[in-house]
RNA sequence: GCCGAAGUGGCGGAACGGUAGACGCAGCGGAUUCAAAAUCCGCCGGGGUAGCCCCCCGUGAGGGUUCGAGUCCCUCCUUCGGUACCA
């Protein structure tokens, strides 16, 4: 009897044998086809690796040891996504150095990402953190800023929280304009900021994505880019002959309907056209809808609101004076921040009317003529011009006229009268590219400054022209951060690299100059270490032509969906400037995106009890549970925002219960409650933005209790309480966070299964685009596979011809087929059952083939590495398995001589009969007439009709 | 609201328009064992009948197309993801 099967034996042997002899190192092999496969690099986290990463990884790597088995060059990189947040966060609070925080957590995930297996070439790692690739990322920054699509903007409003000292993300700032974090005040400030000019490719970008082989990420991009066909027209102003309202509209048929026309609050003729009596009101709204957070004033179920400004505005159509109003509804920075409401045909514009009793005209009808009644709500569909359009028009529409028509006529009409155009726009922004931060790449500009003497020193006034960008040269590249001690962000919007004074300012032939002090955002890196793999230790350019030849493009790329709009939109950009620089020579990088599914924490079955709050003074820490200081009785505890608490001379109070929350002393709020013993169904609970959960009537807080599944039993739709049988049980399983401990750890489980049940087990779990929920007992039914098939290879092996039974070889050749077939449509979870079902056979076998033990090897390889190159060299192989050929199999060992078919009556099944596989439909159909069920089904009645598909299926009709 | 994806046993999931539930987990029964673990074998949607034959029902709901629908079409419901005063 060999050795028994021991992943923590075999696994270290493998990696260790794979590296030495650096079987994954990339080549390209003339005459050979190529295959870029890219997984999405990592941001590595200090949290280590979690069970999502390998299930993308895992998938990959199958599908590049397939290929390299095949005949195929394989380039198959991985590198670290380091800049970001979390390190300099950790570097505010610990004084570390965030490179070296960056640097410990790359070396964790590297070791982690050799533990499982995968077939990476790691000699091509790259590190966007890396002074060596920095370099190239500031160069292409360079390009982008002489092309002129990296340009300054003066006044970007940002949500700035002097306490906090930062610029806050929008989903940092609550509803009330506070922070999330301390509840402290957040302003509207306005800096300056780089952007980058993405709107410019808006149209390529949209095209671009046609012949991708992209999932639904593609809608998700259009949709973002947003592009809408319309037209501009130009309003005059009654009294101010220079004022020219434009209004962008998509339905410019509609014009003769426009009613009134609306300002955004932040436009510039706001206040320039207000009447002197309407003056302050308009500046008191325009104030007040800045100082709205984004979320309050993008909340569409938020009533209408707006003031009139008292001046009139001319429809150019036919000369009516219609009010000029300004309202928040309308968006200061999409079109061209006006619109001409037309309330009859328009939802909000009919609100507004409604509310504000602005007059309704309605100028289309039905296709078919008919009149809509518009009193209640706007009729948006297109139809006919009816004869009030054509009554109000000086433009020659006709009544019955399609809109389609009455948008051109309209639109050729205007532009001959020089008061519009049609017009295309995009709610894709220009894309605000710097950061007020540290840990980013510099920004590689410079600018003049003005000054009375020495800038570094104290007291010094100076001016710094930031009209006056300067790139660096690029032999000056890379710029590198400096160190600094103190990385917490000052009173200073323009982050802490100004702080570093040697660094940031800076003397030359007697001028003095300043360097930029944003960084870039973390993205920047993103955009472009596809390319760099190609190269990754060129120190001439980012890439030379011949690697870009050699492998791009990509040929397959999975990653989480996450990224489905923002790092794919902003990647495919920079390609596509590159692309016009001349340095890539596709217009696309990513031919086939794969998003592989999220993976939930295990399945829980929650029961939910009507708690009582208790005051937080009473709540006491045993162990890792609170408990009641009185009663002893356990409590949940709650965290809470500030903001969702009563403030009473710095007490915070619970809202629903009235009753003192226990504040820590950094500032953290916790609510604790007492279970009651009635217990609440789980229809009533809804589960609440923090993850705790209240009942739906009263909005009061639940306590949660966790039972098993022996609790509980299915009845009807609903798993319910055995105990309580109409209470009803949320089964459900959650996204994984450190909050909730349902995070599974991949170290954990290497240990205790070994990297290849992992691998296999997140393959086996389902399709690998689903959301699918973990379950730790299945990666244990994976590795008693693993065990059957280390059985079946390691005893009983025979070499002798005369015992590979024909059955056995046929169902070799079949999963042969069946494992590469779904290895290439990437269906992983069927591809291991019909391993399975081959190993089941083997073991059922007195003496297995030496032929089938090597071809489950080299089939199970990909997925499970380690035992396929073990099981390998246990066999006979002599080198790693990793370049022997992908088995083939025999198209005639595949076919089935007697095959089995269902037989049907009247279309219901009935039967199964055993027919020679090339029998024609009176074959079949004889066979299917001897067997006694079908008599009885066939007896006394006459066959009508015989439908019979071959290989599939006799239906027998009977009257 | 809009866009997209998906609803199949106790659970994860299979199924070119052709015998629904492959494969796995959990469960049940048996073999092995002094015993247990491990392993191996069998059963495992619901109901009827009853042991092993067989019949009826069954893929979110309701219609439709078809000899035949989990699969295609229409309407609706639910869940998940994205997005939202975008003129």
């Amino acid at each position: 009897m060999a050795e028994a099967y021991d992943p923590s034996v075999i696994e270290p042997k493998w990696q260790t044998y794979w590296e030495e002899n650096k079987t994954f190192r990339a080549e390209r092999r003339p005459g050979r086809p190529k295959k870029y496969v890219l997984d999405m690099f990592p941001y590595p986290s200090g949290a280590g690796l979690h069970v999502g990463h390998p299930e993308g990884y895992t998938a990959t790597d199958i599908v590049c040891r397939f290929e390299r088995m095949r005949g195929t060059d394989v380039l198959h990189p991985m590198g670290w996504d380091a800049f970001g947040l979390p390190a300099e966060q950790h570097a505010i609070k610990t004084g570390t150095h965030p490179r070296s925080t960056t640097l410990k957590n790359i070396d964790n995930f590297r070791r982690q990402l050799k533990m499982l297996g995968f077939s990476y070439d790691w000699e091509r790692e790259v590190d966007t953190t890396d002074p060596r690739y920095v370099r190239w990322t500031q160069w292409i920054f360079l390009q982008l800023f002489k092309k002129g699509l990296a340009f300054q903007q003066s006044n970007m409003p940002v949500n700035w929280c002097p306490a906090l000292g930062t610029v806050l993300a929008n989903d940092e700032v609550t509803a009330d304009g506070r922070s999330e974090v301390g509840g402290f005040p957040v302003e509207k400030l306005k800096i300056r900021q780089w952007s980058l000019k993405i709107t410019a490719y808006a149209d390529r970008l949209l095209e671009g994505l046609e012949n991708l082989d992209w999932p639904e990420t593609k809608a998700k991009q259009a949709h973002w880019i947003g592009r809408s066909e319309g037209a501009n027209v130009d309003f005059e102003v009654e009294g101010h002959p220079g004022a020219r309202i434009t209004v962008f509209t998509t339905r410019v048929d509609t014009l003769p309907g426009a009613t009134y026309v609306v300002l955004a609050p932040e436009h510039a003729l706001a206040l320039q056209i207000a009447t002197p009596e309407h003056q302050a009101e308009v500046k008191r709204y325009a104030d007040e809808a800045n100082a709205k957070s984004d979320v309050v004033r993008s909340d569409a179920t938020r009533a209408k609101t707006g003031v009139p400004t008292g001046a009139f505005a001319v429809n150019p159509i036919n000369g009516d004076k219609i009010p000029v109003w300004v309202a928040d509804y309308v968006i200061g920075s999409y079109g061209t921040g006006a619109v001409m409401a037309v309330p009859a045909h328009d939802e909000r514009d009919h609100a507004f009317a409604v509310k504000y009793a602005l007059p309704i005209v309605r100028v289309v009808a039905k296709a078919d003529g008919t009149e809509v009644d518009v009193a209640k709500a706007a009729y948006c569909d297109d139809g006919v011009a009816n004869a009030d359009a054509v009554s109000r028009s000086k433009a020659p529409i006709e009544q019955g006229m399609p809109s389609e028509k009455v948008r051109r006529t309209v639109t050729d009409w205007l532009a001959s009268q020089g008061r519009g155009s049609s017009k295309i726009t995009f709610k894709l922004r220009d894309w605000v590219f710097s950061r007020q931060r540290y840990w980013g790449e510099p920004i590689p500009i410079y600018f003049p400054v003005t000054t009375d003497g020495d800038p570094r020193k104290p007291g010094t006034k100076y001016e710094i022209h930031y009209d006056q960008p300067i790139p660096l040269e690029e032999s000056e590249l890379p710029l590198l951060l400096p160190d600094l001690e103190d990385f917490k962000p000052g009173t200073d919007p323009a982050g802490p690299l100004a702080r570093a004074l040697d660094w940031r300012f800076f003397e030359r032939e007697g001028k003095w100059f300043a360097r930029e002090t944003n960084t870039m955002p973390q993205w920047a890196g993103s955009c472009w270490y596809y390319l760099r793999f190609v190269d990754p230790t060129n120190d001439e350019a980012g890439w030379s032509p011949e690697a870009y030849d050699a492998w791009m493009p990509v040929d397959l790329y999975v990653g989480g969906s996450e990224h489905a709009v923002l790092h794919l939109l902003y990647a495919r950009f920079w390609h596509k400037v590159l692309f016009d620089l001349g340095v890539v020579k596709h217009e696309e990088p990513f031919q086939k995106l794969v998003h592989q599914g999220l993976i939930l924490g295990e399945v829980e079955h929650i029961v939910f009890h009507e708690a009582t709050a208790v005051p937080g003074s009473r709540a006491k820490r045993e162990g890792d549970r609170w408990v009641d200081a009185e009663t002893g009785a356990d409590l949940t505890d709650r965290r809470m925002r500030s903001t969702d608490l009563d403030n009473r001379g710095g007490a915070f109070y619970l809202r629903e219960a009235d009753v003192p929350v226990l504040t820590t002393p950094d500032g953290e709020h916790f609510a604790f409650y007492a279970a009651s013993e009635t217990l609440v169904s789980a229809e009533r609970a809804k589960e609440r933005d923090d993850g705790s959960f209240e009942d739906a009537k009263t909005k009061k807080t639940l306590v949660i209790r966790k039972v098993t599944e022996q609790d509980i039993t299915k009845r009807g739709a609903h798993f319910t309480l055995n105990d309580s049988p109409e209470t009803q049980v949320l089964s459900q399983a959650f996204k994984m966070s450190k909050s909730r401990g349902n995070v599974v750890n991949p170290d954990v489980l290497i240990k205790s299964h070994g990297a290849d049940s992992l691998r296999l087990y997140e393959m086996f779990m389902g399709p690998l685009e689903a959301v699918k929920p973990w379950q730790t007992s299945g990666i244990e039914g994976v590795r008693r596979f693993l065990e059957r098939v280390w059985n079946v290879s390691t005893t009983n092996v025979t070499g002798d011809p005369a015992d590979y039974d024909v059955e056995t070889q046929k169902l070799v050749h079949k999963t042969i087929k069946k494992v590469t077939e779904d290895v290439q449509a990437l269906r992983f979870n069927t591809a291991i059952s019909a391993m399975m079902i081959l190993v089941k056979h083997l073991g059922g076998l007195p003496k297995v083939p030496a032929g089938a033990a090597r071809a489950l090897s080299l089939l199970v390889s990909p997925f499970a590495p380690h035992i396929g190159e073990e099981l390998w060299q246990q066999l006979g192989g002599k080198t790693s398995l990793a370049y022997e050929p992908w088995p083939a199999f025999d198209p005639a060992l595949v076919k089935d001589d007697v095959i089995e078919i269902g037989v049907q009556v009247n279309g219901k099944a009935r039967a199964s009969i055993q027919i020679p596989a090339d029998a024609d439909e009176a074959a079949a159909k004889a066979i299917a007439l001897e067997d006694p069920k079908i008599k009885d089904f066939t007896a006394g009645k006459t066959i009508k009709k015989v439908i019979f598909v071959k290989g599939r299926i006799l239906n027998l009709i009977v009257g």
